[in-house]
DNA sequence: TTGTATGCGTTATCAG
DNA sequence: CTGATAACGCATACAA
């Protein structure tokens, strides 16, 4: 806060003020205030009356100057412009606002040049802490090395495993969303992927492959249908698919856009959702689900949790408690009407 | 940076060591480091050699004991879950990063009560000026009273007209669109708005009528066709459009998704766009209007410059010059093929 | 229980 | 040009 004219610097009002107003010393107004056990009850009321009147706020640099902690973090992310990271962004400010710490954001606009600038800002400024965050699911290299703080990795996962990083479990959601069709009756199953470049595509593959295997199926089409995460792709791969002739109840799309694009070209073509086909995709993007004719069956990355524990982990990992592992973020199924009637 | 230990605190280097390496007094290197004139080229680089060797970071804190100024500022959104907030934080980001200032985060979730704490964190931080990212473009409340810091409104514009604001100008958004059309020879243009209550929404439907105006024309169907902003909205209002039997040759959409709504239900109708029916959009969200079929024309909003545009405004502020007014951003087209062959 | 004195790392003001 | 030295605001060891 500021003095009751409104400014910072000399005019604002300092432990000083405060004692002389309590007519106190300035070291015991400092010990009343931070809850030291030596200073009477009585004493100790009248500084925290003086502090209230005067609206007195400690300068936090002179606080600074002599502890270890500054009570901020500092979140590093690869490119801010991306629908992935602001929940994990949104999940992180929720958890660390809650601790009463501030975060200081830099964004590296996915250029190593610029991490590295942001990074030396970020530690010039002094963070307790640092939240990496990634643009993909891919591994990402390590900033750890020569960091005097706490690194958490979020989204995408260091590559050394000797940090702590937290990702969303791609290959439990590719297993859930095949789990989810085949409770839902279907047994030809096609997989429309996103960019073979994804780790989430990839990993999301394997979950769903293992999940049919244990049902001892297999997918329709063939597990090499990778393309783009678009729409287009998600009409492409479906035409395609249509024209082979061969059957196919349900398509797992590697993204809810993939499956927009899907479900269009399941209509022109004449099938119904979910009578004819089932349909669901990755992401609950709530914008593309929720509209969609028929609304969406996708599974929910729970981005924001990831960001909230991510938060938690780096506040443990600042208070001394060493990990150093790579923890997999839980996601769900958020079944709607395109994979069948609730 | 830290000590060659890689701590802070006590560990780390400080001036005095930089002092004693080079053979000279604290004050000299002080001087040395700031660039103050008043010494010798030789000295100087004594010091700076000693600084890079040891690595020498000064300390923040310190440095703002002093200082007046703090290098950071505050960013204080309403909801950061929100596609519209995103942009503008890109935007100032980048601004400030260039100016090696740092951004302090916080997000009130759309809450005053949470609003305010923040605002008291922040403040108590000593943030050097404050930006306050609204939820829509509706006025929101200032909070300017009593802040001993320069504060400037993006996206939502402050209530009071002696606060600066900078918001899209969404009457000429209106107007461009409808220009557009008129361009591409469409006569019967009809508007399929969104929410009443977004002061967005209102504007551009202002801006709209009166380019119409200028051209001796008028909606199709209305001003008054608001309701969500949502496919679903723009699919229903296009077949009560169709039922009507009113003939219209371009539909101009609150919002992207507006118009992907408005682009279904018009093939389901039998109606080619663009040859039978012009559609464009706003925001210009490029997962929703590259992949429509056909691409969707929209109005950019610029908010990324906006939110650089912000926090130009806002250092300026800082560095003294007091400036109060309502700034528009400006906006332009984006032509795709559902407006017709480019 | 309270007060005094000192240090945190820097910048700024003076002498030299 | 350079170097002591006093702030800056607070916490804390130590003395009373």
């Amino acid at each position: 806060m500021a003095d009751s004219k409104g400014r910072y610097g000399k005019g604002s009002v300092t432990l000083v003020d405060v004692a002389e107003l309590a007519g106190v010393s300035l070291a015991t107004a400092s010990k009343a205030i931070n809850g030291k056990s030596q200073v009477r009850a009585e004493t100790r009321a009248k500084v925290l009356e003086a502090a209230r009147t005067l609206s007195f706020t400690p300068n936090p640099f002179a606080k600074a100057l002599n502890a270890t902690r500054t009570g901020t973090i500092g979140m590093l992310t690869s490119d801010l412009d991306n629908r992935f990271v602001l929940p994990v962004l949104l999940g992180a400010e929720d958890a660390f606002g809650a601790g009463s710490m501030s975060i200081l954001l830099c964004d590296a606009r996915d250029d190593a040049i610029r991490e590295q600038h942001h990074l030396k800002t970020l530690l010039a400024k002094r963070v307790d802490g640092l939240l990496v965050v990634g643009r993909t699911t891919n591994p990402r290299p390590s900033i750890t090395d020569g960091i005097p703080v706490p690194v958490v990795y979020v989204y995408a996962p260091s590559e050394d495993p000797n940090d702590l990083s937290l990702t969303p479990d791609n290959r439990q959601a590719g297993r859930l969303a095949v789990e989810h069709l085949l409770s839902r009756g279907r047994r030809r199953i096609a997989l429309i992927n996103g960019e073979p470049s994804y780790s989430a595509a990839q990993d999301r593959l394997v979950g769903a492959i293992s999940a049919l295997d244990e049902a001892g199926l297999s997918l329709v089409g063939g597990p090499g249908l990778f393309g783009q995460w678009s729409e287009r792709w998600g009409r492409a791969c479906v035409q395609a698919l249509v024209d082979t002739g061969e059957p196919f109840d349900a398509i797992l799309c590697g993204s809810d856009q993939i499956a927009r694009g899907a479900l269009d070209q399941l209509r022109e073509c004449g099938k119904a959702v979910p009578r004819d086909v089932a349909v669901m995709g990755f992401d609950n993007w709530d914008v593309l689900a929720e509209d969609a004719r028929p609304p969406l069956t996708s599974v929910d990355m729970n981005l924001q949790d990831l960001g909230r524990a991510a938060a938690q982990k780096l506040v443990l990992a600042i208070d001394g408690a060493q990990q150093s592992e790579l923890l997999y973020g839980k996601v769900r199924v958020v079944p709607r009407e395109s994979t069948g009637v609730l």
